[in-house]
DNA sequence: CTTAAATGATTGCAAACGGAACTATTTTGG
DNA sequence: CCAAAATAGTTCCGTTTGCAATCATTTAAG
């Protein structure tokens, strides 16, 4: 298949609007969160502290910074995650996630997970499954300016 | 990896946001269209007659029939498409590709695909970039509402 | 036939996003 | 030490998108 490069990515490019607009509306729906809300959500949970400054966080969404204001305004107006300033840094503002966000997350987070198992419920083996995400994973760090 | 569903959906979706920032501003500057632009004309380039419903072009495009409407309209400016009625149904309006149309498509084809190689030029196998179209290829048929 | 439901397309409205402009800090270079 | 550049964050504005409402037309049901 010489056109093999084009095809991927335009699957990729179409492929991405029908799970976010499928994803959100479930998450949406049980959880009160968008997909990116919850990306974002999720983000904090792994970092150290459970905080990040919110540039790190719009690169590691892929996001503009502005977004990142915006998107964390209700999350924090809802107690979901809190606001921290850096005593060396007057500049930077952190996201910090509360407990109740941890909990949350963690809901959410399952029921994400149980949604992307659906997507491959039909007829796919493990492999498969772990060797799509490792070529999706080089085609990631292949991106520069796109945090894994 | 037990959690590599979630990983392939999550990969996913991030690289979506990189790609089509990446490609529509080349697009943009060297040949005046979006990627969705350019993804609706190459639709009509494959169709018969190189003409399509906007409902078609809707679910083919996997977007709205306001997305499509509105997405035309400048296309149709420009006259890189034009518009049919149909004397069977006088609901339909058909967007055909123009002349110009079709030079503008080939063009800027060309440059998509120079992208889409690009992205894969560091160190990936013909095979590789072959299985991983077919696995966002099976994907594609897995999800209701997703034409190729 | 005639009326109700379905279909195709458009428009208004709201939500989400990026970029530019701006403010407030910190860092750097002379 | 101080001016200039860089950095973090917010706000404003324009663009893009989907959904709901609407209109015109066709199809289906009685």
């Amino acid at each position: 298949m010489a056109n093999a490069p084009l095809q991927s990515v335009l699957r990729l490019v179409r492929l991405q609007a029908t799970l976010e607009a499928r994803f959100s509306a479930t998450l949406g729906s049980v959880h009160g969160l968008s997909l990116t809300d919850l990306l974002l959500l999720m983000n904090l949970e792994r970092a150290p502290l459970r905080r990040l400054r919110r540039v790190d966080l719009a690169n590691a969404l892929a996001m503009s910074q502005s977004s990142v204001t915006r998107i964390a305004l209700p999350l924090e107006k809802i107690g979901l995650i809190g606001r921290n300033t850096d005593e060396r840094d007057a500049r930077v503002g952190y996201v910090v996630l509360t407990e109740a966000g941890a909990n949350r997350v963690e809901e959410a987070h399952t029921t994400l997970d149980q949604m992307a198992r659906a997507v491959f419920a039909d007829r796919w083996t493990d492999e498969e499954i772990a060797q799509l995400s490792a070529l999706l994973g080089r085609l990631t760090v292949a991106l520069p300016g796109v945090l894994v």
